[in-house]
DNA sequence: AGCACGCCGACT
DNA sequence: GTCGGCGTGCTC
């Protein structure tokens, strides 16, 4: 339509309501389009506020991204009412719109990710404190005096205190208020989040210590979107350094948020930051619910909580006034999230910080490859930390070579690291055995006919787990019972275990060494995540002599008395066929083996390796991390892979498998593949079966820095529709992206 | 996310 | 004959 074409409502002019006001609102369902609704005279909303709305038979709540005035369609519903929740800001606005873009999700998908918090409407029960106003009772009683007694200085208490503290049960009080001797009043209500102290304690730093404050608190002071690099060997006093930064958004009245894995999140990292700051930083993560939940929710959209630690859903919760975002071992695949939205918390974290005007921090001590590229190429400040604080010697890292110093048949530690697990113990030291496989043996077959045990759902072999009994898939979560006899020749007595995992380890250690407290810790044992933490804690007081976990014991934590770090299996994982599989390897032993070292003492680390002369072995042994880097990018250049980033997966699957493949190809043949887009198509993609689905890999990559989302979103768009039982999920992998 | 609609198996 | 399983599609 050309600009001189007459106005809409002069073409209709029936329409009688030109002029109405029109609320475009995103509705938290997995809904891309807002949706139009009139606004009611005497109303007054504006696009941020979170409003109820008709959606078909019920009534939703929505945000209003969008107003405008026109001539109203006729369909149009009307707004309900303002909801009493905080409004989504603008920034916040186009945060969610370029997030949904980017991950090729629905808006209102990564709405809901905003409106997290509370159960919004449901207000506050406001709790009743009791005050002394009147003349003492006609009958006095010891309990009525006690309680005179304690509010004779005429301040409001809660009724719990007044009882716990006189002594009395809550029906003295309330037949005090019933005499008019004591009156109900509303208590103010507590402060959730206690404002941390930035001038409360100082941490002494080392120079080089120093250097890195500096370059982080300047980038804080500066208030603009940056982003430093803070690689700092384990126990180089990354935290402490951070907290710094944190210190000066606190001077700033700015909100800080630290990101952490989830499981990282324990009372050791929040006591470290009550010495520095006075009071705990209030708590975000899966583990936070109900009313709790909402109050923290409460406070971060108003500006009183200061300090948020928060697991990757906290990123996307409306702050008041967000001056800083820490992603602490930013290196971690926790952060990314797999289901419903898929989305890389640190690459969001950054993009947040790019909309909203702040600096973000990436720390660790083994940064991701793209995080490095990034810094190498100047997008980010790389802030180093070189040496462990407080004279701690770094670890000596060995490897076993299980060729020449092989176990026993059915055994998995070798003779060298027993023996040294044996000093350790006679110096009253700990030990922690890292085996990256839950269960106690990931393959059970009939020694008779050499039948191996299957999941019926997937493409994977059922990993027993003996503390439960049961034969289990770790895919889909199937399980049977362990049968007594070979289900295919009958045979009995003759399934054997093939492998270990942390269990039966446990079960060798226990027979080497009968008289150590030993624990597992592994995610699937039962107790949930706070069964974990606390676990963790206890590990770190000293009460275990040997600690066999898998990898969620390489997440950030302290263990003071740990001096002896023994990998089971170091090449675990090298031989995936994941393009990422030697980055992660090093990650997790980098990590592993950063946790060995008792103070002044340098730790000891094994690995074990039936591959010691492996370059991720190597560059660990050396402890030479940039030689590790470099190989790694030239290895993937060889390989005929971008060092990072622009790299696509493209997941159909489907119930069946001739559906998934069909499509997988429709979809590979759709793709016009620009210049320097290749395509990986479905027969290079290795087939498997999770959950029942069978499921196709194509792989995009590009050499190019053009957004590979776009050209995936054309290439959706061309391609024949999913139908039935299909569904195709795109998992991008990080880019840069400014 | 709800909720209705619709098309094939076992039941009072 | 219906009750009900969950696949599919719609909600301004």
């Amino acid at each position: 339509m050309s600009s001189d074409s007459p106005p809409l409502d002069s073409l209709f002019p029936d329409s009688g309501s030109a002029g109405a006001v029109i609320a475009d609102v995103l509705i938290p369902l997995a809904l891309d389009t807002a949706y139009s609704y009139t606004v009611p005279k005497g109303l007054q909303v504006q696009p941020g506020d979170v409003v109820h709305v008709p959606l078909g038979p019920r009534e939703t709540l929505g945000v209003v991204w969008e107003m405008r005035s026109g001539a109203a369609a006729s369909n149009l519903k009307a707004v309900i009412g303002r909801a009493d929740a905080p409004p989504v800001g603008s920034k916040l606005r186009e945060f969610v719109d370029w997030v949904a873009r980017y991950t090729l999700s629905p808006r209102g998908s990564v709405l809901r990710m905003t409106l997290r918090g509370p159960e919004i409407e449901r207000p506050e029960r406001i709790a009743m404190g009791v005050r002394l106003v009147g003349p003492p009772p006609k009958r006095m009683t010891d309990a009525r005096a006690r309680v005179i007694a304690l509010l004779e200085d005429g301040l409001l208490r809660s009724k719990r205190d007044v009882a716990d503290e006189a002594g009395v049960s809550a029906a003295v009080i309330d037949g005090l208020i019933d005499e008019g001797t004591l009156a109900p009043e509303p208590l103010p209500p507590a402060p959730t989040a206690p404002v941390p102290d930035p001038d409360f304690a100082q941490n002494t730093f080392s120079e080089g210590q120093k250097i890195a404050v500096e370059a982080l608190v300047s980038m804080v002071n500066t208030g603009e979107f940056a982003v430093s690099l803070l690689e700092g060997v384990t126990g180089s006093g990354k935290t402490e350094v951070y907290f710094e930064a944190v210190a000066a958004a606190l001077r700033q009245g700015k909100q800080s948020l630290i990101l952490m894995p989830e499981i990282a999140l324990t009372g050791q990292f929040l006591d470290r930051f009550e010495k520095r700051f006075g009071v705990r930083p209030a708590e975000w993560h899966s583990g936070i619910s109900g009313r709790k939940r909402e109050k923290i929710f409460a406070a971060l959209a108003s500006g009183e909580a200061k300090v948020i630690a928060g697991a990757r859903s906290a990123l996307f919760l409306p702050y008041a006034d967000l001056g800083l975002i820490i992603i602490d071992e930013e290196h971690e695949t926790a952060y990314k999230q797999e289901d419903g939205v898929h989305y890389h918390a640190r690459d969001m974290a950054v993009v947040r910080g790019r909309i909203e005007g702040f600096p973000v921090i990436l720390a660790s001590a083994t940064p991701s490859i793209e995080s490095r590229v990034n810094a190498a190429a100047g997008r980010y400040q790389h802030v180093t930390l070189p040496e462990r604080h407080g004279g701690r010697a770094m670890p000596d890292i060995a490897t076993i070579d299980m060729r020449a110093d092989a176990p026993e048949r059915g055994k998995f530690l070798s003779p060298r690291l027993v023996r040294e697990i044996s000093e350790t113990l006679a110096r009253g030291e700990q030990t922690l055995l890292y085996l990256n496989r839950r269960g106690y043996a990931p393959l059970t077959l009939c020694r008779h006919c050499g039948h191996r045990f299957q999941c019926p759902n997937c493409t994977a072999w059922l990993v027993e787990h003996r503390f439960r009994r049961a034969l289990m898939c770790h895919h889909c979560g199937h399980v049977e019972r362990r049968p007594e006899t070979c289900p295919s020749c009958s045979a009995t007595d003759t399934l054997a275990a093939c492998g270990p995992g942390v269990e039966r380890l446990q079960e060798e250690v226990a027979e080497r060494f009968p008289d150590a407290r030993t624990l597992v810790l592994s995610s699937d044992m039962p107790g949930g995540i706070e069964r974990l933490r606390r676990e963790i804690e206890e590990v770190a007081t000293g009460a275990f002599n040997i600690v066999i976990g898998t990898q969620l014991v390489a997440k950030g934590h302290h263990f003071p008395f740990l001096s002896l770090v023994g990998a089971i299996d170091a090449d675990l994982g090298l031989t995936s066929g994941d393009p990422r599989a030697a980055e992660r390897t090093f990650q997790m032993l980098g990590q592993v083996t950063g946790r060995a070292g008792r103070g002044a003492t340098a730790g000891r680390a094994l690995l074990q390796s039936y591959d010691p002369d492996h370059p991720v072995i190597r560059a660990l042994v050396s402890g030479d991390a940039e030689r590790f880097y470099r190989a790694e990018i030239a290895q993937r250049e060889a390989a005929g892979l971008p060092p990072f980033g622009r790299l696509a997966a493209l997941i159909v699957s489907a119930n069946d498998r001739a559906p998934a493949e069909t499509h997988a190809r429709a979809l590979a043949r759709a793709a016009e593949p620009p210049p320097g887009f290749t395509i990986l198509g479905p027969a290079e993609a290795p087939l498997a079966v999770i959950r029942g689905r069978h499921r196709f890999r194509l792989l995009v990559k590009t050499e190019r820095s053009a957004p590979l989302q776009t050209y995936i979103r054309d290439w959706i768009a061309r391609a024949p529709k999913p139908t039935g039982s299909l569904r195709v999920s795109i998992d991008i992998d990080p880019q840069s992206f400014f």
